[in-house]
DNA sequence: CCCAACATGATTGTCGACATTTTTGTTGTC
DNA sequence: GACAACAAAAATGTCGACAATCATGTTGGG
């Protein structure tokens, strides 16, 4: 999801993937010290990689990084949650929008590629790769409409998104199936923007609408705050 | 600017600022390189703490940086600039939302305050000063807002617009003045929503309709992307 | 017994030197 | 004279060691 469904952006993107899926599939909780060292450790590259890494994930909301005190998973509270969800779904329609505007013919079958890759990973019942692929999904429609700035955008975006519904989803899993996903496809080699839009906001109010974002802020959260 | 209107977050923040100051001060075009060594020197700092703030800076959008080649001043395409401003419309109708929701009693003295400075700067000609403070006090708006996701993403948006701006715009200046601000802050005190995102809307208007959005791409874009 | 000042350990921040890659200039051959 | 292969120079990428800073545990005094 990182490195984009392309070619390796550099050796810091695969550290970055790697703990964005610990935080999705919830081996890392929010508020978790992440130590330089310790990771380095893991991962089995320098210190300076390390550091590296958590920059761009602090950029992409996924860590907070505190001068002299070290990087922490981020806790993002209810109202950024409801921003991010409310961007995403602009973002997402602007993407559509170039796609249904001018539709590129290698466009489809890469779409549909993908989409036998979720599948697949479905049916095997795959839990990191689904996340992966279910990310995947949607930063590749953004690949396909042509803006870089776009793609950055959306991955921000999509990272916030994972980090948010583990903190705020009561029930355990539910990552989106591949079906919505095939029905978006539908719409967009139709070239039915009103269609796909309205999928689409469909789509992410299903994940959006299983979170409770009610003001119940996390314990963690406060005592950062309040040691801040 | 980079470094918020609050206090410094680092040492590399600064010479981000001095480096987007340049290009919003046209001393450094879009294209122009930016070697490592070079930027060291001028500034008197390490090598290490340039390739910080390269890494900065490309990820706000200002350079963008090739594997093993170097940094460049980036030149944002037609679509990615109507992008940048669609969505800065939409980032600022929300940190106004926020505003003129639940109004703290501090804002409003500290938007005058900076209001104030902006005048002084306007009456002194002081040009630097004025394009510091003209993105500062839109930030300063998003800060005001309580959301510091609001914040990086609009900073984001604030720096893509000035290099769009240097860009594209065929009127030599014309820097938003003070005028505008203070028709938005009297909104935003009497808490009148749909004024204020009117007033914002046309201010961000008049800097896109000076702006020559057509499909003329830079030649320098043309050669750079013939040779990745 | 509690609090403050200090000393220690752990962790992050910084810098300079070295390795790798790219670019450019040169040379030799066809 | 043009092109290709090679060599030298310059720039970027990487790493390890040292310095600065913060958290913790200890000790001495009130």
């Amino acid at each position: 999801m990182y490195q984009g469904t392309e070619a390796a952006v550099g050796p810091a993107a695969e550290i970055c993937e790697r703990i964005w899926l610990s935080i999705a599939e919830r081996r890392l909780r929010p508020g978790t010290r992440l130590k330089e060292e310790q990771l380095a450790e893991v991962f089995e590259v320098s210190r300076a990689r390390v550091r590296q890494a958590l920059a761009m994930l602090e950029s992409d909301g996924l860590v907070t990084i505190l001068p002299n005190r070290g990087a922490f998973v981020a806790e993002p509270g209810v109202h950024e949650a409801r921003d991010v969800f409310h961007f995403r779904r602009q973002v997402e329609a602007r993407v559509l929008e170039r796609l249904t505007d001018s539709i590129d013919e290698t466009a489809i079958p890469r779409l549909e590629a993908h989409l036998a890759l979720e599948r697949e990973a479905d049916a095997k019942g795959d839990k990191t790769a689904i996340i992966r692929l279910s990310g995947g999904f949607h930063l590749l429609l953004a690949e396909l409409s042509g803006s870089t700035f776009l793609v950055s955008m959306l991955r921000d975006l999509i990272s916030r998104s994972t980090l948010i519904a583990t903190m705020y989803r009561r029930q355990v899993d539910h990552n989106c199936g591949p079906d919505e996903h095939a029905a978006l496809i539908e719409a967009i080699r139709a070239s039915d923007l009103a269609e796909a839009v309205r999928l689409m906001d469909d789509h992410l109010c299903h994940v959006e609408d299983e979170l409770d974002l009610t003001e119940a802020v996390s314990v963690l959260r406060d005592l950062r705050e309040a040691l801040v």
